[in-house]
DNA sequence: ATGGGACCTGGAGTGCGCTCCAGGTCAAGG
DNA sequence: CCTTGACCTGGAGCGCACTCCAGGTCCCAT
C-alpha cells in the first residue's frame, strides 16, 4: 500500500545492479534509503523519480560528482530550482556538443565505407575485365 | 624532404600528448615508427592517416582492443579490406544506435528544463498575483 | 528445523585509458 | 663547454565507475 519498492524491483526496472544502486546511495545520488525492519532498502516514489533523472543524465555521461551535486540540491528544496536549472542547462549544452561531434563522426566514418567498398567494387571490376579478356 | 613528421607536430595536430601517442604505439595502434639517428621518433605520411582514422574511431568510443584489431589488418595488407569493413560498419551500427540514444535522452533533458522553467514562470507570476493584491 | 532466496555490510579488486616520473641522450645555440 | 629543449625508456600511478566477495541476517515454504 505504503508504495514501496524493493531493491530487486528498483535494479530490474532502471536496469543497474544491486551493487550500482549501493554504490550510487554512498556517492550521495540518492538520500539514505528507507529501511523494511528487516534492514533491506525499501524506495520510496521520489527515490525512484530521481533515480530516472539520474538514469538520464548518467546515460548522457554526466559524471557521478556532478550528479552527487544536482542530487544535494535536490534535497535542498525548492529553492534551488535556478540552480538546478544552470547544471541542467551546462549539460545540455555539452551534450549538444557532443551530438555533433559524434555526428561529424559518422559522416567521416560513412565516407571510409564508401571508400572501402569502392576499393572492393573496383577490384570485382578488375577481376569482370580480366576474365572477358579471356584468362 | 622525406615527409617526416616529429612527435611534437603529431602531438600537436592531433591534440595528443607525447605519452598518448607512445602508448597508442606500445598498445599496437601504430606499427613501430621509424626514428632519427638519435632516437627520435619519425612519423610518416601512412602514420599521419591511419592515426587521423584511429582518431575519429577513438572520439566516437571504439575501445583500444577493437582498434588494435583494426590496425592489424591495416597491416596486414590490402587483402583484409573486406574484414575492416566489418569493423568500420559494426562500428557504424554501435555508433548510429549510441547517437540515437543520446538524441532521446536529450529530449528529455530539455523537458525537464521545461519543467523547471513552468516552475519559476509560475512562481514569478504568484509573486506578480501577491504585489497585485495590494501587499 | 532446514533450506533457499533476497538482501545486508565493509572493503578489496577490476578494467580502461591514459598520465606522470626519474633519469638519460642528443643536437643546436651562445 | 654548457645549457636548453625536444625527446627517449621502463615502469609506477591515477581517476573513474563500477563490481565482486566473504560472511552474515531475515523470512518464508517444505
Amino acid at each position: 500500500m505504503e508504495d514501496y519498492y524493493t531493491p530487486g524491483e528498483i535494479a530490474e526496472r532502471f536496469d543497474l545492479t544491486l551493487d550500482t544502486l549501493r554504490y550510487y546511495e554512498k556517492a550521495g545520488l540518492l538520500r539514505r534509503v528507507d529501511r523494511a525492519p528487516s534492514g533491506h532498502r525499501r524506495y520510496r516514489t521520489d527515490d525512484v523519480e530521481l533515480l530516472h533523472l539520474i538514469r538520464c543524465l548518467r546515460d548522457t555521461d554526466m559524471p557521478i560528482a556532478r550528479l552527487r551535486a544536482f542530487a544535494e540540491l535536490v534535497r535542498s528544496g525548492d529553492h534551488t530550482i535556478p540552480e538546478r536549472l544552470d547544471v541542467l542547462q551546462e549539460h545540455k549544452n555539452r551534450l549538444d556538443a557532443r551530438i555533433a561531434e559524434l555526428v561529424e563522426r559518422q559522416g567521416a566514418i560513412e565516407h571510409k565505407i564508401d571508400y572501402y567498398l569502392g576499393v572492393l567494387s573496383e577490384r570485382a571490376a578488375g577481376t569482370a575485365h580480366t576474365l572477358k579478356d579471356g584468362s
